[in-house]
RNA sequence: GAGCCGGUAGCUCAGUCGGUAGAGCAGCGGCCUUUUAAGCCGUUGGUCGCGGGUUCGAGUCCCGCCCGGCUCACCA
C-alpha cells in the first residue's frame, strides 16, 4: 500500500470524513447516460476533413484526433500523418469506448461528411440535465483553477469538470487533497457537451465513496502481465476494456441460454455436484472427502444420468447449466473445472436436436454479435443453417481408405494402422480408445467449418441409443467447430437390459487399462426400468462457445478466476 | 514431465562485450477555468523472482529452485 494514501485515509478519519461511507443516492449506472445520449452508427461509410491533432501509434497502425471547428471524432487508420496538418479519411463509422470514430480508415481527396453534422446525429445534447453517477476514477487532469477527469463503472466512462468557482475553494482543494486515481467517487451535478463534444458532468458536488490504496496498472497499456491478470482479475477487469467486455458477453450469453430454453418449454434444475458414483462421461474424476459420512466423495464429471432420472420422473424437458470436474491436464483449450449445459427433451431425437442446435445458434449470434458470420483466429465461421453433417466412418474412410469393417474387425490390425500414422501408445489402448484416437488425429483437425459429425460407433458411446439401420452405430452427434468439440448429444438409449450390458462392457474395458471407462450407476439402471421416454440429449460446453464468439484461444480468457499455482 | 521463452520501480518496458540500474506512465512540488494518452518546469522511487557459484567486479555468465507463457507429452 502506499504511504500517502494511507495518511489521507488517517487525516479523513480525523476530521469526521469517513472514507467508507454507506450508501450513495445515484439516478444512473454510466451507460444510462449513454443510452439517453448517444446512438451508435452502425459502420456506415464517411468521409471527413480536419486537422490532426494528435497522432498516437497503437499495435496496428495510429489513431488520430482529427479536429474541425473544435469538434473531434477519432480516426483508426494505418496511415502515417503528421500532427497540425490537415487531412480528409474515409473510413467506417463506429463508436469505440463512448467516442465516435472513424475506423480502417485511408487518405481520401473529398470530405462528403462535416464532422459537426456527424456528431449532430449521434451525439444529443443533454441539456443540463442533473444527474447523480459513481464510478472509479481512472483519470484525473488539473487545469490550475478546473480539474477534468474520468470516472468509469462496468458500463462505461464519463467525464467529470470541476470548476473552483461552482464548488468553491475548499472543496476543490478537498478534491486535490483527498481524491486520487482508483477512488471510488460518487457525482452530483449537470450534463454537457464540452466543446470537442464529449459528455461531461459539471460536478456541483462530489463524495468519496471509497478510498483505493494502491496506484493503478497504467492508464494506456493497461495489465499485460498475464499472471497477475488471472491472479488478480479484479486489476484486469479495471484496467482492460477486453477483459470487460468478454465478461460482459459471457453473462450475455447465459441470459439468452436461459430466455431460449425457457421459451422452448425446458425446466431448469440443479442435480448435485457431490456425487458417490462418478458417471455419465469417460474422465477422470476427482476426490474430496466426507468427514462426516467418512466416505470418499467424487466431484461430477457429467449431470447426466441425474438429469435422465428427472425426465423418467415426468420433466418432459430439463435443462442444467453448471460446473463439471475433471482431473485431468490443463490447457489452452481444458481447464478442470469448466461450464456446461446439459439438456434432455422427451420425444426427441437427435435428429430434433440437430435442428434445435441450429436454432440455438443463430439466436444466440444474432442477439450477441448481430452476425451468423464469424471471425475465429483468422478464419470465417458461417453458422448459417443448415449445418454441414458428416458421418463418422464417412470421414475416417475419406481420410484413410479403410471402411468400417476394418476398423470394428480385427483390434490387432487397426493397432498396427495405428501405429503406422503414430497414435500415441497404440500398443496399450483398447479397441475403442484406438478408434478414437485414429479419428481426433485424422479428422478433427480439418472440420473447421460448424459441422455435426454423426454416427459413431457403439463401442465409443455407452449411453447412446443404437442407430435405427445399423447395429454397430449409435444416433450420436458431436458438433465440431473450429476443430474443437463444442457439443456432444444423442438419441439417449433407454432399454435397460441393453444399458446394462453397455455398462458391463465399460467395467470390462476398465480392466483392460481404460481408467476413464465409466461406472455402472445400478440407480440409473433401476429409472430405466420404470421407462424412460424415448429423449434426446444434448451437452454444450459454454467456456468453448465463449472463446469462439470473443476470438480468443485461450479458455483463461472466459474464465474470471482459473486455476493458477499459489505464487 | 520435457523443450523453448519470460520474471528489472506501483504499471508498461529498455538495459550492448561482465564495469556505478534507465525511460514512459503513475506518484510528489509548482504553473494553467472546455482538457482528454492534456501540456510545461522540477523531483522521489529498485531484495534486478529466490538461493548458491565463477569473478577484482554479476541484472548480464554457470548450477539449483519458484512462478508464468508457448509447444510437445502425460492423463489415455
Amino acid at each position: 500500500m502506499e504511504e500517502l494514501r494511507l495518511e489521507k485515509l488517517k487525516s479523513l478519519k480525523e476530521k469526521g470524513i469517513n472514507p467508507y461511507p454507506y450508501r450513495f443516492d445515484f439516478t444512473d449506472f454510466i451507460g444510462d447516460l449513454r443510452k439517453r445520449y448517444e446512438t451508435d452508427p452502425k459502420g456506415e461509410t464517411v468521409s471527413v476533413k480536419g486537422t490532426a491533432k494528435r497522432v498516437s501509434r497503437v499495435e496496428e497502425g495510429f489513431v488520430i484526433r482529427l479536429a474541425d471547428e473544435n469538434l473531434e471524432i477519432l480516426v483508426f487508420t494505418e496511415e502515417q500523418v503528421e500532427p497540425k496538418k490537415e487531412y480528409v479519411f474515409e473510413g467506417k463509422l463506429l463508436r469505440i469506448e463512448g467516442k465516435l470514430s472513424v475506423v480502417d480508415a485511408k487518405l481520401s481527396s473529398e470530405a462528403k461528411d462535416k464532422i459537426k453534422e456527424i456528431k449532430e446525429k449521434y451525439d444529443k445534447e443533454p441539456d443540463r440535465e442533473e444527474v447523480a453517477v459513481g464510478g472509479r476514477v481512472v483519470a484525473i487532469r488539473e487545469m490550475g483553477k478546473a480539474i477534468f477527469g474520468h470516472i468509469q463503472d462496468l458500463s462505461g466512462k464519463v467525464q467529470i469538470y470541476l470548476r473552483k468557482d461552482i464548488l468553491g475553494e475548499e472543496r476543490f482543494e478537498f478534491f486535490r487533497e483527498y481524491i486520487d486515481l482508483g477512488d471510488i467517487l460518487g457525482v452530483k451535478g449537470k450534463l454537457f457537451r464540452t466543446q470537442t463534444g464529449e459528455l461531461t458532468v459539471e460536478v456541483e458536488d462530489f463524495q468519496l465513496l471509497s478510498k483505493c490504496l494502491h496506484p493503478l496498472p497504467e492508464k494506456w497499456h493497461g495489465l499485460r502481465d498475464v499472471e497477475l491478470r488471472y491472479r488478480q482479475r479484479y486489476l484486469d477487469l479495471i484496467a482492460n476494456e477486453e477483459a470487460r467486455r468478454i465478461f460482459i458477453l459471457r453473462s450475455k450469453v447465459l441470459s439468452l441460454l436461459r430466455q431460449f430454453f425457457d421459451s422452448k418449454g425446458f425446466i431448469e434444475v440443479e442435480t448435485p455436484i457431490l456425487q458417490t458414483v462418478a458417471s455419465g462421461a469417460a474422465a477422470k474424476p476427482f476426490v474430496t472427502y466426507h468427514n462426516y459420512l467418512e466416505m470418499n466423495l467424487f466431484l461430477r464429471i457429467a449431470p447426466e444420468l441425474y438429469l435422465k432420472k428427472l425426465v423418467v420422473g415426468g420433466f418432459p424437458r430439463v435443462y442444467e447449466i453448471g460446473k463439471n470436474f475433471r482431473n485431468e491436464g490443463v490447457d489452452r483449450t481444458h481447464n478442470p473445472e469448466f461450464t456446461m449445459v446439459e439438456f434432455y427433451a422427451s420425444y426427441w431425437d437427435y435428429n430434433d436436436l440437430m435442428k434445435f442446435t441450429e436454432e440455438f445458434f443463430v439466436y444466440l449470434l444474432e442477439n450477441t454479435l448481430g452476425t451468423l458470420k464469424l471471425e475465429y483466429e483468422g478464419k470465417e465461421l458461417d453458422f448459417t443453417p443448415p449445418f454441414k453433417r458428416a458421418r463418422y466412418f464417412e470421414l475416417l474412410e475419406e481420410k484413410t481408405g479403410k471402411d468400417k469393417s476394418f476398423f470394428l474387425g480385427d483390434v490387432e490390425r487397426v493397432r498396427e494402422f495405428a501405429k503406422e500414422i503414430e497414435v500415441k501408445h497404440a500398443d496399450r489402448l483398447t479397441h475403442a480408445k484406438l478408434i478414437d484416437k485414429i479419428f481426433e488425429k485424422v479428422a478433427e483437425e480439418d472440420l473447421v467449418q460448424p459441422t455435426f459429425v454423426i454416427d459413431f460407433p457403439k463401442i465409443i458411446s455407452p449411453l447412446a441409443k443404437t442407430h435405427r439401420e445399423d447395429p454397430d452405430l449409435v444416433e450420436r452427434f458431436e458438433f465440431i467447430v473450429a476443430t474443437y468439440e463444442l457439443a456432444n448429444a444423442y438419441t439417449e438409449l433407454n432399454d435397460p437390459f441393453d444399458q446394462k450390458e453397455r455398462f458391463v462392457e465399460q467395467i470390462k474395458e476398465k480392466e483392460m487399462g481404460d481408467e476413464e471407462a465409466m461406472d455402472m450407476d445400478e440407480d440409473f439402471i433401476r429409472a430405466l426400468e420404470y421407462g424412460l421416454p424415448p429423449t434426446a440429449g444434448e451437452g454444450i460446453g459454454i467456456d468453448r462457445l465463449i472463446m469462439l464468439l470473443a476470438n480468443t484461444d485461450s479458455i483463461r480468457e472466459v474464465i474470471l478466476f482459473p486455476h493458477l499455482r499459489p505464487s
